[in-house]
DNA sequence: TTGGGCTGCTGATTCGATTCAGCAATGCAC
DNA sequence: GTGCATTGCTGAATCGAATCAGCAGCCCAA
C-alpha cells in the first residue's frame, strides 16, 4: 500500500476535535443530523479533517461494511480490441460516476484464467462483476459468478439467468436496410453471416431481411466471406458484374466493406454514384476510407457504461436482457435518395 | 461485497483442525517450519480448508498488511485507443503474472479526474500506479502520484523523477532508415513532425535522419500534413511529382500511410514498385491495406507489461527512463533490395 | 535437580474504521 | 420534586486476518 507520509486516523481527527471516533465517524458519514450533533461539533471536526489532511482508510471501512466501491469487469479480450475497448471506457466512466473503481482482468479466453481472475475478484470483495465478450455471442459463465452478483455485456448466457446488455443487431439489420431500401438495382449483402460464432451476422441478416422485406423488396445475393479485408476484397471481386450497378452492398462489418470498396475500386465502379455501401460495426476505419462509409454501429461506450448501471441497480429492476440501439453513423458511401424514413411503410 | 453463502472465516477453519487460529495462519502463508508446526497439525488444517472451501478475506489481510494486491493504472485515453489499449492489455497480464488486480481508470485529459482518480487509488490502498498516456510525450502529474509509488508509462515528468517506460522512438525511426536506405528515388518524409505535442515525430524524424546520414543519405523533403488519412492523402496528392519515382515515403504513422496510398493510386504510382512505403504504429491498418505496409510498431504490449514489472520491482533497480525497442513488422510495400542490413556501415 | 534449549503450539493485540447500546445533563410537564 | 423526553454525545464490540511475545512439556547435560 503506498503511503506518502504517515497518514491521520480517525482517532487523530477525533482526538484534534475534541470528540470519540464514534461522533467523527457519525459527522464524516452525514450521519450528524441523525444523531443530534452540535453544528460546533460538526465543525471542529471538519476542520480537523482539513488540518490533518484526513483520508478515510477505505480498508478497514471495507472491512466492516463488507463493501469495497470496487466492481470488476472480466473479459476474453475486451481492451485488445480496437473498438470493443470502448465498453471499457464507457464502465470505467459509469463506474466514476458512482464513485467506484472498476477491476480489470483479461483472460483471453481460457476458460482456467477465467476461474481464477472471477475468484480473485469476488476474493477481493468486488461489489459486482460485469463479464463481457468481444463478440456479440453466446457463453456459459463459470459457477462461481453465476452465484453473485453479475451482469453480461455482449453475451448472453440462458442458463445463468443473469441480466445481458447487448447490441440490438436485428434493430440494426433494419437501419441498414432503411439505408438501402429505394436504391434501383439489388440489395447485395457481403459477409459471411456465421462469422466466428458470433450472434451478429445472423442476427444483423435476419433484421435486414425483414425490414426490407415489409418495404416490398427482397436481398438479391449473399456473397459470403470472412470478415477480413482480402477475404472480402477476393469475394467481392470474383462475384462483381456491370448487373449490380445502382444496387447496394450490406457489408457485415466495416473491414468487410473497406475490402469490397478495393475491389469495386479495381472495376472502376465509383462508390456511391455507382453502387452504395453500407457496413456495420462504426468504426474509425469508416472515417478513413474515400469515400468515408455509412455504418450502423456498435455502441460499446453505451453498452458498457449500462451494464454498471444494471450491475449497480436493485436485482430484477431490468429487463432480463437489455438491447441498445445501433445509431447510424452518415457517411458518403449511400445516396440520399436511396433511403426511406427508419419506420416508414416504405 | 458479493456474497454467495456465508464464507467460512480463519477461525472456522482453525476450530475444524483443532488448533488455534494463529497456527492455522501461519501454516496457510507458508510458515509452518519457521514456526515448527507438526505435519499432523498442516494437515488437518489443509484439510479443513478443502472440507470448508475456505478462502481468505483479502480485506481483512489488507487492513493488517498495508498492502492490497492491486494496482492501478490511469491514462488519460488509454483504453479508448484502438492500439494503445493493448498497453492495458500487456499491463494486466503482467499484473496477473504477479497475481495482482488492476485497477484501471480513465481520466479523458481532465487534470480534476486525474486528481480525484489518482486519490481514489491511493484511498483505496493500491500498492503502486501505473500513469499512462495515449501519445508519448512529457507530463506533469499530480503531487499525489509524485508522492507515491508509481511509473510512467509512455510518458516522461522529468520534474518528478518517476521511472517512465516509453518506446525507443529515435531507435525506430533509425530502423525506417535501415529499410530504405537503398532506394534509388528520394526519402521523403509525410507527416507533420510536430503533431500533437508528442515526442512520436520528432524523435522518429531525429533517428531516421541521423541513420540515413550514416549511410551517405538524406531526408529529400518533408511533406507537413496531420496525422490523418485525407490530410495525407491531399497533401501527397498535391506534392507528388514523377520525380518521386523509385523513391521511398517514410509516413510519420499508419493513417498516413492510408492517405499516401490513396493518393499514389490516384496518381497510378505503384507500391512498392514505384514507390516504397515505410511507416510507424504497427496498427492493424497496416494489415489491411494492400500491398500491406511496412511498419516500425509501438510496442504496446511489452510497454504496459514492462511498466508494471518495473513498478513492482524495488525502487531504483531499473534506470529513470526505459526505452523498448519498435520491432519492424514487414509487409509488402518496401522492396527488400531498398533495405540495408540494421546495424551496418551502409 | 536444576538450568537451558528445543519443540509445538497459543493468547492477546493490532490494523482503522462502523455501529449498537447506553449514559449524563438539561428541559419540561404535572 | 419526581418522572419522562430530548439533546448530545461516548464506550466497547466488531469485521477477519497477521503476528509478537510467551508458555507448557520434554530432553539432556552438568
Amino acid at each position: 500500500m503506498v503511503r506518502g507520509v504517515r497518514k491521520a486516523r480517525l482517532a487523530d481527527v477525533a482526538a484534534r476535535a475534541g470528540v470519540s471516533r464514534t461522533t467523527a465517524s457519525y459527522i464524516l458519514n452525514g450521519r450528524s443530523a441523525e444523531m443530534r450533533i452540535s453544528a460546533d461539533a460538526v465543525d471542529r471536526v471538519r476542520s480537523a479533517v482539513v488540518d490533518l489532511g484526513y483520508r478515510p482508510n477505505r480498508t478497514a471501512r471495507s472491512l466492516r461494511t463488507a463493501r469495497t466501491g470496487t466492481v470488476g469487469l472480466v473479459s476474453d479480450s475486451v481492451a485488445s480490441g480496437h473498438f470493443a475497448s470502448r465498453m471499457l471506457t464507457g464502465a470505467s466512466a459509469a463506474a466514476r460516476e458512482s464513485d467506484l473503481l472498476l477491476l480489470v482482468g483479461e483472460t483471453d479466453g481460457d476458460p482456467l484464467v477465467e476461474r481464477l481472475l472471477v475468484d480473485q475478484m469476488l476474493d477481493q470483495g468486488v461489489d459486482g462483476i460485469v463479464y463481457a465478450t468481444l463478440r456479440h455471442r453466446e457463453v456459459s459463465v463459470p459457477l462461481a459468478l453465476a452465484q453473485s452478483r453479475a451482469v453480461l455485456l455482449n453475451c448472453v448466457d440462458p442458463a445463468s439467468g443473469l441480466p445481458a446488455v447487448v447490441p440490438d443487431e436485428v434493430g440494426g439489420g433494419r437501419s441498414a436496410a432503411d439505408l438501402v431500401a429505394r436504391c434501383a438495382g439489388p440489395v447485395v449483402v457481403v459477409g459471411d453471416e456465421a462469422e466466428q460464432g458470433s450472434y451478429a451476422g445472423a442476427m444483423r441478416l435476419a433484421g435486414l431481411e425483414e425490414r426490407l422485406g415489409e418495404l416490398g423488396r427482397t436481398i438479391a445475393d449473399v456473397v459470403r466471406c470472412d470478415w477480413t479485408v482480402p477475404a472480402a476484397r477476393d469475394a467481392v471481386s470474383c462475384w462483381w458484374t456491370p448487373a449490380a450497378r445502382d444496387g447496394a452492398l450490406v457489408c457485415l462489418n466495416d473491414r468487410v466493406a473497406m475490402g469490397a470498396y478495393q475491389a469495386l475500386a479495381a472495376h472502376g465502379a465509383v462508390v456511391p454514384d455507382d453502387v452504395a455501401v453500407v457496413s456495420f460495426d462504426g468504426s474509425d476505419l469508416a472515417g478513413w476510407l474515400t469515400p468515408t462509409l455509412t455504418s450502423v454501429a456498435l455502441p460499446f461506450v453505451a453498452l458498457g457504461a449500462r451494464a454498471v448501471e444494471v450491475l449497480l441497480a436493485p436485482p430484477g429492476s431490468h429487463a432480463p436482457v437489455t438491447r441498445l440501439a445501433m445509431p447510424v453513423v452518415r457517411g458518403g458511401s449511400v445516396p440520399a435518395a436511396a433511403a426511406v424514413t427508419p419506420g416508414s411503410a416504405g
